[in-house]
RNA sequence: GCCACCGUAGCUCAGCUGGUAGAGCAACUGAUUUGUAAUCAGUCGGUCGGAGGUUCGAGUCCUCUCGGUGGCUCCA
């Protein structure tokens, strides 16, 4: 029999017989390989373990703890998943499973529904399948040779999904004793290999993403390589949770719901109301300096206006129920835009004007449906960091480049590092319904949007129907403790509704031209961004944002009246200072000012008293020593006013 | 809005298959006067989310409803 060379990442060769497979490569090179490999590459593509190897080639092997081997093991366990409902539920049908990140999940269309015991015994079903030792085989038929396969299976949502595909291409199902599931590989090679699994919930899924198609039944899991990786895995979802802003949000008395105030309606407590008028205090600031003027506008507004923008067209749904008020409609503003037009308008504009930026924290009500609410993340009730900038065409790149460096650098200031982001563009399916019908305008101001992105030097990624309906925008995707993906910040470009508001400037030559507008903001609403920030820093504050920022804690009540003193010049400074003067021991003062988190803790007796000092500790640097009361009130003060992210 | 699950004191939770509620922390009151993550003792606190129903009897079973959680869909 022949002989073939196979060459290894090592640059090593290793002399085969023809038709050998990766495992027995393995085989060959070790019993701790040979058990712990699950997938192959060959000359640089990913192939089954049992793959026959005919000729000369490169190998690399896998094992679960790779990003390849871990892919492959998820994508394999998803199959288990399916193989166990199916023996549980024969008339349960398959539809579809992909990995995500650290898991899979499988779609059912089952009647029974999937409860905490169902998935229990699902779980207990795949161990003992993992146990039997079943192998997996690879097998390539025809298209159409596959629709008569699954058909006669029953399987309708495969037939449905191969039917898209030319009948005569050739594609791949893998078989594990009685189950057959339609999927491009690779896969382990026995489901012996499968050993650290977990179910993790259920939900409900639409069919192919789509609210007018059944509803089906879906079952998120994950697994790992070994039994460690699991256990860290399910660990780091533990530590995730005590991250969550609702958790925090109570803990640390920021904000509250309340069922006879309604969903998605926050209250923000005094602790919270602090942070979020630093909020807006760091919007001011920057927006001062980059020339924006603050504006005010009602919360309520004729219905007229919203047909004239475009939005009750496109958004009725998610605004609140108009109320008629001598004889006509009103609504609570969803929005600020219009009425910014409105201001635009209301003087006469010149070239020399230009651009016109106006800002407006305004308070906006969207009924957003109930289940969509989340936690601060999404509300019914917010503030939006709003802004629209009025502009010539030849001032739109530099407006648009400054707008992203605004984020940018806010972004820096919080030390936000993970964010994508994200250039929407529209769908041509879609003009005239989601988006309004100019498709050259659509062409032509998405390529304006993308000179000045890379102008700018941003990085960012393209994704077409993600538009608002008159334009195209940026959005900047972040992820909050528990993994769910937020929109921050963003901004887009109008080129429709400054039209519709007959918006106007003269020329340098006395011409009426219509402005761009560009919406933008920033810091998303207030209650996101607060939400954002809570689940960032854990709740650990830095000092310039933190709601207590220092706690006075007087070893005995003989030296009260002396912290009090320091307390008032702490307030005097605009410190935002507490005094604990219970009669606890100081032990127990300090536990309970690092349980709420406050970021300095003075810790004073007589002999601070004597020398006019005070003790400092900071949280998680613990025990700083003595320090005379004027330095570090300059120290703090200069650490609150450069929001400073670390202390000195 | 859709599917599934959950809802017991301010918070975290216990309460087996139906027999009129319990702990820790917090709060409050005393005592203690304290030196870098919990001083001791006592007191208060719940019509078990709400409304119907089944039952001799419901926190526990059923129906509806409100709120929340995990997702799906949506997000100007």
């Amino acid at each position: 029999m022949r002989n073939i060379k196979i060459k290894l990442p090592d640059n090593s060769y290793k002399n085969m017989t023809i038709g050998t497979t990766p495992q027995q490569v393995a085989d060959s090179i070790g019993p701790g390989l040979a058990r712990a490999v699950v997938v192959a590459k060959i000359d640089g593509v990913l192939k089954d373990l049992n793959f026959s190897i005919e000729n000369d080639c490169s190998l690399e092997l896998f094992t679960g703890d790779s990003v390849e081997g871990h892919d492959t093991l998820l994508h394999s366990t998803a199959h288990l998943m399916a193989q166990a409902v199916k023996d549980l539920f024969p008339e349960a049908l398959v539809t579809i499973g992909p990995t995500i990140e650290n898991g899979f999940y499988y779609d059912f269309d089952v009647d029974i529904p999937f409860t905490d015991e169902v998935i229990q015994n699902i779980e207990n079903r795949m161990k003992e399948l993992a146990r039997s030792s079943q192998e997996i085989s690879r097998m390539e038929i025809s298209a159409s040779d596959a629709i008569k396969m699954f058909d006669d299976m029953g399987e309708s949502y495969k037939v449905e999904i191969i039917k898209e595909i030319d009948p005569n291409d050739i594609i791949s199902a893998y078989t594990q004793t009685s189950f057959t599931d339609l999927c491009r590989g690779p896969h382990v090679s026995n489901t012996s290999k499968i050993k650290y699994f977990k179910l993790l919930s259920t939900s409900g899924a639409y069919w192919r993403g789509d609210e007018n198609n059944k509803m089906l039944q879906r079952i998120y899991g994950t697994v790992f390589s070994t039994k460690d990786a699991l256990k860290t895995h399910l660990h780091n979802l533990e530590e995730a949770k005590k991250r969550d802003h609702r958790k925090l949000g109570k803990e640390l008395n920021l904000f509250a719901f309340d069922e006879e105030v309604g969903p998605g309606l926050p209250l923000w407590l005094p602790n919270g109301t602090v942070m979020i008028e630093e909020l807006e205090r760091l919007a001011k600031q920057t927006e001062k300096k980059a020339g924006f003027d603050q504006v005010r506008t009602p919360h309520l507004t004729k219905g007229t206006i919203y047909e004239r923008s475009g939005h009750l067209e496109h958004y009725k749904d998610s605004m609140y129920p108009e109320m008629s008020i001598d004889g006509a409609d009103y609504y609570v503003k969803p929005m600020n835009c219009p009425h910014h037009h409105k201001i635009f308008s209301a003087i006469p504009r010149s070239y020399r004007d230009m651009p016109v930026r106006l800002s407006e924290y305004g308070t906006c009500y969207r009924y957003e449906k109930s289940g969509q609410l989340f936690g601060l993340m999404r509300v019914r009730s917010l503030q939006m960091n709003d802004a629209h900038i009025y502009c010539s065409a030849d001032q739109f790149k530099e407006e648009f480049i400054n707008v992203c460096k605004m984020y940018l650098e806010y972004f820096e200031l919080f030390d936000i590092k993970k964010y994508t982001m994200r250039l929407s563009l529209h769908d041509k399916k879609h003009l005239g319904d989601k988006y309004v019908d100019e498709p050259e305008l659509w062409l032509e101001t998405e390529q304006w949007v993308r000179e000045a992105l890379d102008e700018g030097g941003f990085n960012y990624v393209e994704v077409p129907g993600e538009a608002a309906f008159y334009g195209p925008k940026i959005d900047v995707q972040v992820w909050s403790a528990i993994g769910k993906e937020f929109t921050l910040a963003t901004n887009q470009v109008d080129f429709v509704v400054p039209e519709r508001f007959d918006l106007s400037y003269k020329d340098k030559n006395g011409n009426q031209q219509t402005p761009i507008c560009i919406h933008r903001a920033p810091l998303s609403t207030h209650e996101r961004f607060i939400g954002f920030l809570i689940e960032h820093f854990g709740g650990n504050f830095p000092l310039w944002l933190a709601p207590v920022q220092v706690a006075v804690l007087p070893v005995s009540e003989k030296v009260n009246d002396y912290a009090k003193n320091i307390t008032n010049k702490l307030i005097d400074h605009d410190i935002r200072a507490m005094l604990d003067d219970r009669s606890d021991k100081v032990g127990a003062k300090i536990r309970k000012a690092e349980i709420n988190r406050i970021n300095v803790m003075l810790i004073v007796g007589p002999k601070e008293q004597e020398n006019n000092t005070v003790s400092v500790r900071r949280k998680f640097s613990g025990d700083l020593g003595t320090v005379d009361q004027d330095i570090l009130l300059s120290t703090l003060v200069n650490e609150i006013k450069d929001r400073s992210l670390t202390h000195s």
